[in-house]
DNA sequence: AGCAATTAATTGAATGACTGTTCAAGTTTT
DNA sequence: AAAACTTGAACAGTCATTCAATTAATTGCT
């Protein structure tokens, strides 16, 4: 346990260290000595915890990714209505500790560039499948089916280009703010439903 | 005129080539000597004509700003209701040339590393400014204010979120459907106003 | 039109800078 | 005493850029 205490621990601060220097530099411009110096430490060091700097990136978005999960997976179990469950998505993608400019800004980089890593690529296909399902699900309780997939592929563009547009900000962003904008999008996807009446009451 | 007609055809072939080929490999990979294999030419030839790798990387953002901006004007111009702006804005954006998995993975790119090129990030800024004031103005024909920015958002959103998703995609896009879904999502975001009444006649 | 002369276009090879990775030699921790 | 950790320096490879030399295009002149 000890023994693997200073790895973790090691591990933890270089991920930081990248997320931070990749939002300074861009992942093409990048380099371990950059990485190596916001950590304190060398670059002979990155190498010797992650073998290399692609497996450096990898820690990293899986990092990343995990951090997505757990925050989405938690508050989607605390809600108890499709609404609600709605929300907590959003919570979560724009919660305090989420929505970030550097944040924001290395899940840009990481989009642009999981294509060309096979292992990341499923990663972030795992990742937005679960997304989607989840949104899929509670959706189809609070809309007719021939609306689902529009009103699903909207809430799930604008987390994206809500994100995408953060990344871009010279400014700090309002993460609470960024919620009630949110809520405001979901409100206005699903209250469409009462144009067609109550859709749990249907065949 | 003639003086000029050789180089605007090497800058054109070259962009193709620098599109085509930052979709291969990525953008934090690839080589002045991959787009020049491409292109069938030389590196040497392309820091002839644009100076440096930078300066190629600029000429090809620009293009595809340009491409954009006159896709969007176009097909604004001809339109002539709130409703029908709001669809054309989302044609320009889905057109058989724009929405393409190349094109949308190229944007991806050039959507990360625009924040390290101050002028590249000032051209995305106004690019971004003059879709959103097209938005704003439309939407607020067709929604009550506080709705607007909600709305205009969730837009703006869908479109770089279905992008984002195209980049990632590895089946060619269907971009007439890409079409009517923007359509519907349009119809979705603006059918709201008939739960309010007719806006216009508001005060 | 035809023919130098000048200018533009092209590229293989050389250059120089940069960077990921390795390694040996130390230091710290267990 | 052993295992884990750390890093400066060396290494090997890559790549943008420059340059010299060659070829193609254009211009100006008679």
């Amino acid at each position: 346990m000890a023994r693997k205490r200073i790895r973790d621990i090691r591990n933890e601060e270089f991920i930081q260290a990248t997320i931070a220097t990749v939002y300074e530099k861009g992942y093409s411009r990048v380099t371990l000595a950059d990485i190596a110096r916001h950590a304190g430490s060398s670059a002979a060091s990155i190498s010797y915890y992650f073998g290399s700097k692609e497996g450096l990136m990898e820690a990293t978005m899986r990092h990343l990714l995990n951090q997505l999960r757990d925050a989405m997976v938690a508050g989607y179990a605390q809600a108890d209505s499709p609404h609600a469950k709605l929300y907590a998505v959003m919570d979560a993608n724009f919660s305090d500790e989420l929505y970030t400019v550097a944040q924001c800004s290395i899940w840009m980089h990481f989009w642009a560039n999981a294509p060309y890593f096979p292992n990341l690529a499923r990663l972030h296909q795992i990742n937005r499948s679960r997304v989607e399902s989840h949104f899929v699900a509670e959706i189809s309780r609070l809309l007719p089916d021939d609306q689902v997939e529009a009103a699903c592929q909207t809430l799930q563009g604008y987390m994206d280009g809500v994100w995408l547009q953060a990344a871009q900000s010279d400014a700090p962003l309002n993460a609470a703010r960024a919620r009630q904008n949110a809520h405001r999008v979901v409100d206005l996807v699903i209250s469409n439903s009462s144009q067609t009446g109550p859709v749990d009451a249907g065949v």
